[in-house]
DNA sequence: TCTTGTGGTTGACGTGGATCAACGGTCTGT
DNA sequence: ACAGACCGTTGATCCACGTCAACCACAAGA
């Protein structure tokens, strides 16, 4: 009954979809009662499956739909007329693409799969509608929003007033807190992400980044090895951050 | 009848808010119909006005309110432990405020008046009780939060990957369209901030902004003093942008 | 098994913007 | 109208990170 990529899967897969998933807690379902998440099962009419190195939507693009991540892990991008790149988001499961189309009914970004991936398609009018109906519903979103915006402004934080290995700390510790979250380790973990992308995202040149790594690595910090990476001092690393190294 | 900073007007004062308001076409109303806009009337219950260089709200305060500017210039801005501030922006007449207390119900950033000022206080509860009856409202107002979200991204791009003089001349460039959308002098504007708030904005030293404002002038790009500047040649200014002078 | 390509590491060197410092101009409040 | 603090400009020097280049590790396919 399993099909290709990005084919949507069939209603009899999908039955109460939302009520079932355990990311619950992460997605929009928090919060709402148990009925209310039944009705939400209307509106995850498909899902999609993206293959690795695949757009989920390109800039440009109609919006019609947010996504829910299921399985998986995206970049999100913004590219320049001379081709410069910034990334500007890794999303993993259980966080929302797409937010960036509301605005102007298209979308701003583009969604690329980092691995063979998995989401859930909300029908963006839908979601508007039910969530007239719903509190619960309207109330989350509105956080999902709000979270997205609170997020960008540390990225910005990190960009306009860290230095290297700061900015480095930085995101080894985000990506720690968000595997915690989803019960996963905190300290060991495979990144989906190239140098590069990472690079990007951190404002940096990959020759940098993996200087960096290898830096913390010296300093018995973390090991590093290819995109498997044990964070050995967390506390450490949280210093970094907070801890101009040289002046202010 | 007219009072002191931050003291709300009385309820006289605000009969018709909105419907009377002309910044309609930029602000929370826009798209709805007229009898859609009285009811919002009820939404804007007090306004404040905030003395130059006073906060409007602090990071940690409880969330209750987001804000459209009637009048004035502000600074949102998050601050690190040791002291490190980024300005994550600049808003002007008809921008909202405080977005990004939904998210945890505090907010997140502080907002600091640049010149005397004066905001609509919007009930964060009453404007989604609101907006679940008026499909207009909540569409606009999901709006609102998806632009500024673009809006991050851009400036994401901007300090991960453009050059001290593209940073600058993407921030005139965007000053004057948004006094454009207003009705003001495109190519004419008094800066509201500070060079320090502008390099923290930018990801740059003040001294920086300086010799990149210099560098403009030199060139008749621009003309400077102090504060006042005018723009003489906006596609020139355009084309920095988009045209790395040096490499890749 | 070998081959090819992509991704990662490391070193040597260059440079854009930060830092330090001095000074001049201009608002702000009294 | 004045004093003082704040703000902006400019020059000299420094350094964190970018650039260029060589090489290595590993994964995927033949």
């Amino acid at each position: 009954m399993h099909m290709k990529a990005t084919v949507p899967i069939t209603a009899a897969d999908l039955k109460s979809a939302c009520s079932q998933c355990n990311l619950l807690e992460l997605c929009l379902p928090f919060g709402m009662t148990e009925t209310e998440v039944n009705r939400l099962d209307e509106l995850v009419g498909t899902r999609r499956k993206i293959k690795r190195q695949q757009h989920l939507y390109r800039a440009g693009d109609p919006f019609e739909a947010i996504y829910a991540i299921r399985i998986g892990w995206f970049k999100t991008d913004v590219v320049l007329e001379d081709g410069r790149e910034q990334v500007t988001g890794f999303q993993m499961t259980g966080e929302m693409l797409g937010l960036d189309g509301i605005s102007t009914e298209a979308h701003s970004c583009n969604a690329i799969a980092l691995e063979d991936s998995e989401v859930c398609v909300i029908a963006y009018d839908k979601l508007e509608e039910l969530s007239r109906q719903i509190e619960g519903l309207q109330h989350q979103f509105h956080k999902v929003m709000s979270r997205e915006i609170v997020r960008d402004h540390g990225v910005m934080m990190l960009l306009g007033s860290m230095r290297a290995e700061e900015r480095l700390a930085a995101f080894l510790i985000n990506l720690s807190q968000r595997f915690t979250a989803r019960g996963f380790a905190a300290s060991e973990f495979h990144l989906r992400m190239t140098r590069d992308e990472i690079g990007s995202y951190l404002g940096l040149k990959l020759e940098t980044v993996s200087r960096a790594f290898s830096r913390f690595q010296e300093e018995g910090l973390i090991s590093v090895q290819q995109k498997h990476v044990r964070l050995l001092d967390i506390p450490a690393l949280r210093k970094i951050i907070q801890h101009p190294s040289v002046m202010r």
